[in-house]
RNA sequence: GUCCACGUAGCUCAGCUGGAUAGAGCACACGCCUCCUAAGCGUGGGGUCGGAGGUUCAAAUCCUCUCGUGGACGCCA
């Protein structure tokens, strides 16, 4: 369906090529007067250059071309050059029933959907998730799911980190602790247990030992090094190890992402892109792009117009390993060949920026990819605490993502409990869907490319634009409805009459700006554009609710009218909350 | 050192493809439950948009310089 303010940019525009102007100008934007209009549009003054004409002069010339049979109750032509425009009553209203109706509550599917991967998550198995995670994974999800609501296809990919140091560093830490164990035994032929021999606490705990270590050790961390490039050559014992690795590892990181209400269509990993490395490396080599270069391999990157030096990108170690950058490009051949996307999105901390600069340039510069392929690089800023710096535990150390969302569950639940009466069955799990929406509301009501501050109190607090305010709305909706139906209203039937208040008003405006605000997400990659939309959308809502008796309306007609009004609202947060990636409760 | 990002109310943040009086929340002061969830609503005080120039009819928004903060800069990921 066409949105409100395409049909009446279509009006103004047409009203701009009858008096004789570029209708480029038409273009109509919500008002940031309320007081004086509710739409407005600024051609006139935009044009006034070209034409060589005062801006009022054109305005006027505009609106007389309007007509009298225009979707407007009011046109006003104000000081510089301001159109000033109110909507006819009954169109609004018509318009929120065509949108009730519609399906995608007036968001325009896209007309050519495209193949997007979206490469988020980005945890290293054998390594606890940890609040380093937690944007990447709420920012990523988002925009994967506002993605798919405006037609695109999704595929979301958690691109494990499984092919680096740490995996070396592990299986060293096994080797010193478990010397006996049959994958160190180089003669061994036989088959490998099926049980690992570690548990994920024992893996968990054996990541930071050896790090510590490899930093301090210098044979330490050449072991390490060593065993990295082994398993990369696909060495059988370390082979089988991995194996054990990420069998405990993938078991523990699904239950936690299942806990953030964050998925994965694709479980890939840095060593599913091992196969591609050999071919990859000895095209750069054959075409002559990589050049070795103080032992390294290595591919020129930097470009004429660039401001800093880039560095070249580096293909293999001295030592002969890949690297994150090797695996980076093998995993875009391999995405290029099993789904051939024409974008690959990227959501990661914005401190790999330059990373990415050197791994797209690589791949355009060699062939890697058709030259329409879109590289995208969403970089998120760091999750801070309240004392300005990187979110630690109170002890001082990486504060774990199981532990956090656990302290925001305790905290919530201790909140509902004392403040209302739901049944204790249903506290826990209502703390935990509000409890969620803090968290994921408090990031991404932020935007995501500048460092936030995480504030515990705040984000709980329950007050002004939080996740669980916009919750209490919709649970007020809710249960209005619930009690319409129970005095045995239908919410489907009558339809949405004009607004009998200033504040049905205002709600019915904002309703009208939902496609808009979708459409604008996607493009701009900004959840944060949602969250406060709905955050208007649920201010307008109580509003009008303390305004207005809903219930107890006696004019049928108008009572369903209100009804159906709610209901749309409803399903506006209720669409918009699931493009966030949380949910509401029925009560709180 | 070079490059990049950011600097808006006491605090946390919107607004930035230039447009009318720079908006919210928290905190602070006050008012509103015989009525659909007061986790709410309403009212009020609080700003030289880091600073200085420039472009423009119009700058928080664009350009230059400057100060401050954070980050990146070949064998980690």
């Amino acid at each position: 369906m066409k949105k409100l303010m395409e049909q009446m940019a279509q009006e103004l525009c047409a009203a701009f090529e009858k008096a004789g102007y570029d209708p480029a100008y038409g273009k109509v934007t919500a008002s940031n007067r309320p007081d004086l209009c509710e739409f407005q549009c600024n051609g006139a003054m935009a044009g006034a250059k070209a034409y060589k004409k005062a801006p009022f002069m054109i305005a006027d010339d505009v609106v007389a071309c309007l007509g009298e049979n225009s979707m407007f109750s009011m046109t006003e032509v104000v000081k510089p050059g301001f159109i000033n425009l109110k909507v006819k009553e009954e169109l609004l209203a018509d318009y929120l029933e065509e949108m009730s109706a519609d399906e995608k509550l007036s968001v325009t599917a896209a007309e050519t959907p495209k193949t997007i991967i979206i490469d988020y998550g980005g945890p290293n198995v054998a390594k606890p998730l940890h609040v380093g995670h937690l944007r990447s994974a709420i920012i990523g999800e988002s925009i994967k799911r506002i993605g798919r609501y405006v037609g695109h296809k999704m595929i979301g990919d958690v691109h494990l980190g499984d092919w680096g140091l740490q995996m070396g560093l592990i299986i060293t830490e096994l080797r010193h602790r478990k010397p006996e164990l049959v994958y160190f035994d180089e003669s061994f032929t036989g088959e490998y247990p099926k049980e690992a021999p570690f548990t994920i606490s024992e893996l968990e705990e054996i990541y930071p030992c050896a790090s510590g270590k490899s930093k301090s050790d210098e044979a330490y961390r050449n072991e390490a090094l060593e065993a990295t490039h082994l398993l990369q050559q696909g060495n059988r014992g370390y082979m089988a190890l991995w194996n054990h690795i990420m069998q405990v590892s993938v078991t523990d990181l699904k239950r936690n992402y299942d806990n953030l209400n964050v998925s994965f269509d694709l479980w890939k990993k840095e060593s599913d892109a091992q196969p591609y490395i050999p071919d990859m490396v000895n095209m750069m080599k054959d075409q002559g792009f990589a050049y070795e270069d103080q032992g390294a391999l290595v591919v020129d990157v930097k470009e004429e117009q660039d401001t800093k030096e880039i560095p070249p990108c580096m293909l293999l170690k001295s030592d002969g390993a890949s690297l994150y950058t090797t695996t980076d490009l093998a995993t875009i051949v391999e995405r290029v060949k099993l789904f051939d996307p024409d974008e690959i999105l990227y959501v990661v901390d914005k401190r790999q920026e330059l990373h990415f600069i050197q791994v797209f340039r690589c791949a355009r510069k060699t062939g890697l990819v058709k030259d329409d392929l879109k590289f995208s690089f969403l970089g998120f800023g760091t999750m801070n605490g309240k004392d300005g710096k990187p979110f630690k535990t109170r002890e001082g150390g990486v504060m774990r993502l199981e532990n956090l969302i656990a302290d925001i569950t305790e905290e919530m639940y201790r909140k509902i409990v004392e403040n209302r009466s739901v049944k204790d069955k249903d506290a826990d799990e209502t703390a935990k869907i509000v409890g969620l929406s803090a968290i994921k509301y408090g990031d991404l009501s932020n935007q995501a490319t500048k460092d936030y501050v995480f504030d515990v109190d705040r984000f709980t607090s329950f007050e002004g634009n939080t996740g669980p305010y916009i919750l209490y709305t919709i649970v007020r909706i809710k249960s209005i409805l619930n009690r319409y139906l129970e005095e045995g209203g239908n919410p489907e039937e009558g339809r949405i009459l004009s607004a009998v208040n200033g504040s049905e008003k205002s709600l019915m405006l904002q309703l009208t700006g939902f496609g808009a605000t979708v459409e604008s997400a996607f493009e701009e990659k900004a959840p944060h554009k949602i969250c406060a939309y709905i955050y208007e959308v649920s201010n307008a809502f109580n509003s009008f609710y303390h305004e207005t008796k809903i219930l107890s309306e006696e004019n049928k007609e108008q009572k369903e009218s209100f009804i159906k009004l709610l209901g749309l609202t409803k399903k506006v947060l209720e669409t918009s909350i699931e493009l966030l990636g949380f949910s509401a409760p029925d009560r709180m």
